[in-house]
DNA sequence: AAAATAGTGTCTGTGAGACAGTATCGC
DNA sequence: GCGATACTGTCTCACAGACACTATTTT
């Protein structure tokens, strides 16, 4: 191992894997938060994380998609790199850099896990940097939605229009024209109705859709 | 030290940071590389990068910014995070990431040093996972382009209406209107006029203009 | 029938492309 | 004068917001 070499004049900094686990219910951001059992920051809420297994992960992204399915079950969420924060302070054990990937969960949150949900808004003190972490995650979302897929991501894999709408203004802030947003859709070719029908018990039931590509996909015009 | 605990369990990833630096030129992207003198991939072309120095940098754009400096002798660049690249192959050293940001130089490029100029779609073979980098980081210069004032990063704090969409076009791969651009950098408000005048040889001089803010800045239309 | 939500049709303002027309320089 | 580039004005089309209208369900 060469990495003695330079080992001996710089200490490897502390490498980590973090992820922002967002979810949508009742109206509402949730990110998923532990307790966490080790020091540093024993007994604080943190984000899910963990070090590299270097004999298992393929890349930074396998190990956080390996801490979300050791930590809620889910397979196949949508998971992107947001980007990496260091500092020699983050973390008393020394200089550390921590991988940061943000994950939508759809639909219903997993039961039976330790994980806890808060707002994105007001999560309470955070271990690390992990406030100023969910503070740059929930802006990415923000940002990428206005000119792609990504909050359908947040739905369960069939929805209405109307779902789908909601979900663009909760993550944007903003209300949406519905005529505009049923143009929108059908024009950008994003979205295909399905044989059922939703049962919405109090009024006329609306079409079911789901996304035609299971990818991420920009927009050619805004939402 | 608690880092020893982890460590006997995985061995530290291997953590570094690279720098894509940029340059237009002659209607034309350009990267600078390094022919490396140290192993591994002794002799082969790579982007500049380095190991975190743990004593002076406060973060992973500190050693960027170190970097940039101390490659090119330029200070104030532009310097934003790219992404951050792992694998266990990419590095024959072991399992490694680098924290890679990419930067673009105004105007002249540095002279008085090692740094060789190739274009970023042809750049040659490049050591580790390089080739790719330069990809990602010409894509993600192309995609925020589109809508922001990024380009202008490209050219010399002063520049005229010409230049300004001529860079926009060769960064976007696109014409763009003339009469339009103008409308819409004037309803943007984002250059303002300086009082000299550029003296083009050739035909009517153009009047000079300069960011009205020297940070990045998003448009609320596009390009 | 009334309430409620789903979905459609149409008017209108605004922004962007196209392009003609004017201005100012070197020669 | 002419060529060349800088800049301006205007026409038109397309898209998005607004909103009225119709459709289909539950109660």
């Amino acid at each position: 191992m060469s990495q003695v070499f330079w080992m001996t004049i710089y200490p490897a900094p502390i490498l980590t894997v973090d992820v922002v686990l967002l979810e949508l219910r009742e109206e509402t951001l949730w990110v998923g938060i532990l307790q966490r059992g080790d020091a540093p920051y024993s007994g604080s809420n943190a984000l899910p994380g963990g070090f590299v297994h270097t004999d298992e992960d393929a890349n930074t992204e396998a190990t956080a998609l390996r801490i979300i399915r050791e930590k809620t079950g889910l397979n196949g969420v949508f998971c992107e790199q947001l980007g990496t924060f260091s500092s020699p302070d983050r973390d008393p054990r020394g200089w550390s850099a921590t991988v940061v990937y943000y994950a939508l969960v759809r639909g219903e949150r997993p039961t039976e896990t330790a994980l806890k949900w808060v707002p994105v808004d007001e999560p309470g003190d955070l271990a690390f940097d992990h406030n100023a972490i969910v503070a740059a995650a929930t802006d990415r979302l923000r940002a990428k939605g206005s000119w792609s897929n990504l909050p359908a991501f947040l739905l369960p894999p069939t929805f209405t229009y109307s779902e789908l709408r909601r979900t663009y203004e909760l993550v944007l802030g903003t209300n949406l024209n519905d005529s505009a947003f049923r143009r929108k859709m059908d024009e950008m070719n994003l979205i295909e109705p399905v044989v059922g029908q939703k049962s919405k018990a109090t009024a006329r039931p609306a079409q079911l859709f789901k996304l035609k590509s299971e990818a991420i996909c920009s927009l050619n015009r805004r939402i």
